[in-house]
DNA sequence: ATCGGTGCAAAGTGTTTGCACAGCG
DNA sequence: CGCTGTGCAAACACTTTGCACCGAT
């Protein structure tokens, strides 16, 4: 799917739902799209959109991700560094998993969802149905790719 | 183990980095054993700290729950609401994992471990040594004990 | 006397809100 | 007009920090 044909489906899930696709939210958009491997904060976000619609606002930016949030659009999530990031889903998949380095706080990305069997027992066990989850392991690589990493081929503490 | 065993062992744990022991350490520390269902904020830590000794600062208490973070005394953690939590963990052992209810907002825990699997993959797989884990699953439950809840008996949007 | 620990208030940081105005139906 | 959306600045909420003091070694 083309950035262009993206766009196009949120503004229809937006008109659907009586909101307007403006310049800022469609540049807010661009900027999420093209930054797709990352987890933006809201500041990062606002800088890059900067450069596409310089005039526009860090409470519109907010407001957008908010919104966007909502529309389950995006995600928010918390890393416990203070700051909020966004993650654009794509077709409400969400399914990848992170894994911290506690040395240099670099993320890595795994794709798959492991956790599909896990939903099914919640169903089961629990009656709890699942629409949405969160899984991330925080320790260290034994070799970590980042060259700013403290831990690379340091004993364990 | 009793609370004054714990508060010992703790204690240890802290005079062996050179760290003491402190009245305001120990009230929050006794405040944290007796509340361990529960996730408290920094804020509502305070408070209940107040109560057992109340010329403590806010500071303080933050700096502590900071301190015992340090020392995997405690965990803290984040639920999207704005505000750290923490939750203290028995003996490195954090194996819970938590349902939240999206339309209330409760927070059910599960005790047992289901991740000691993957975590081994990760180590056979992608050379990542785990330290800490968070799984959190967002959804309903189809009966929510909560009377608050929203959802309860309302139709899947 | 030293040094970690503390309380208070001030500062900091990320986020939200109030308000007047712009833009489009 | 009516209504959503916007920029700006102020307000907010949570957390951290500077500093003078305190208390145990």
């Amino acid at each position: 799917m083309t950035i262009t044909e993206q766009i196009d489906k949120i503004n229809r899930q937006l008109t659907q739902k009586g909101f307007k696709l403006t310049k800022q939210r469609e540049a807010t958009l661009m900027v999420l799209l093209e930054n797709e491997k990352d987890h933006l904060s809201a500041e990062e976000v606002f800088m890059l959109v900067k450069g596409r619609y310089p005039d526009i606002g860090l409470a519109t930016v907010y407001r957008t991700l908010e919104l966007l949030s909502e529309l389950h659009v995006v995600q928010k999530m918390n890393f416990g560094d203070g700051v909020a990031r966004f993650d654009l889903r794509e077709d409400h998949t969400h399914m990848h998993h992170h894994l911290i380095c506690s040395e240099c706080g670099s993320v890595k990305e795994i794709k798959e969802d492991w956790l599909l069997e896990l939903e099914q027992r919640l169903e089961r066990e629990f009656g709890f149905t699942v629409t949405d989850h969160r899984l991330d392991f925080t320790g260290y690589f034994n070799k970590c790719g980042n060259k700013e990493c403290k831990r690379t081929r340091k004993a364990v503490s």
